[in-house]
DNA sequence: CCGTATCCATTCCGATACTG
DNA sequence: CAGTATCGGAATGGATACGG
């Protein structure tokens, strides 16, 4: 059915979560969640796909737990996708990858949308990595292992 | 000549990156170099993938900065593939999506690979999303605003 | 061991038309 | 507005064979 190569069942969480979004259309959904698209018209215009395409990432999103279809907040006949707390959980990825497009994709003054601190009305500070005991590490400070060790 | 709807002129960063990794496969890609695969083969046998989709892939990701293709370092006529710094600025990326996954798609004690910190063993923090001012902040606690403000 | 070249089946996407 | 149904073309991905 999926000829696609699947990454469900890989020991690598990275290939798992790969799998559970889906593709480029699924996760540009999610950024469209974060940033208030509930309606399929929304996701719609905000990313110009077809129609049809939309209908089976949505579906896929939902059986997937990511996002939750609920109805109409404008009490029509329609459904609304909002985020799961699973969904929500993207946050971090989403933020990620927006932080690496701002900084090596767009020249300075270029414009472009930016994902700003509500209250303050500032950019989010740089993502960092640390360690247990707070220590911020780079990639060279890591390694991978199994679990449990073999 | 490529088809797939690309989105490398969007104003958002998020789609732009997702447009410069590629795929899905780019970004396991980029997930082996992270952990210490550098050779052709290495990618291969980790992946699993056809021979001509690897070349196919890599070549794209040294197109667009993020390997660098360098000759090999046992002095054999090959090449070896490394992160460039743009490459290594992904690393939240990958660990965002690690995290997720680990989260989210395995059972406890379910075996999988785990990125530790090298010096004391241990697992990463988890990434925290921080305001300006270094207030934790959660989804709704942000919002997009077009730059410059329209 | 590291790729390149070719081939083919699959599928994915986009357009369009249609329904409630 | 929110989907569903269908269709044709493009292109990708995997297998395989080949070459440096």
């Amino acid at each position: 059915m999926v000829s696609r190569t699947r990454f469900d069942d890989s020991d690598c969480p990275v290939a798992r979560s790969v799998d559970a979004i889906g593709d480029w259309w699924s996760l540009l959904i999610v950024r469209d969640a974060f940033d208030g698209s509930r309606r399929f018209g929304e996701f719609q215009r905000s990313l110009g796909v077809a129609k049809n395409i939309l209908t089976t990432r949505l579906r896929a999103l939902v059986a997937g737990g990511v996002l939750a279809s609920v109805p109409a907040s404008d009490g029509s006949a329609y459904r609304e996708y909002v985020l799961t707390p699973k969904g929500e959980a993207l946050f971090p990825v989403i933020v990620a990858l927006r932080q690496w497009g701002e900084q090596h994709f767009f020249t300075p003054g270029e414009p472009h949308s930016e994902l700003v601190d509500r209250r303050a009305g500032h950019p989010l500070r740089p993502l960092e990595v640390h360690a247990e005991d707070g220590r911020r590490v780079t990639p060279g400070d890591t390694t991978v292992r199994k679990v449990p060790e073999e």
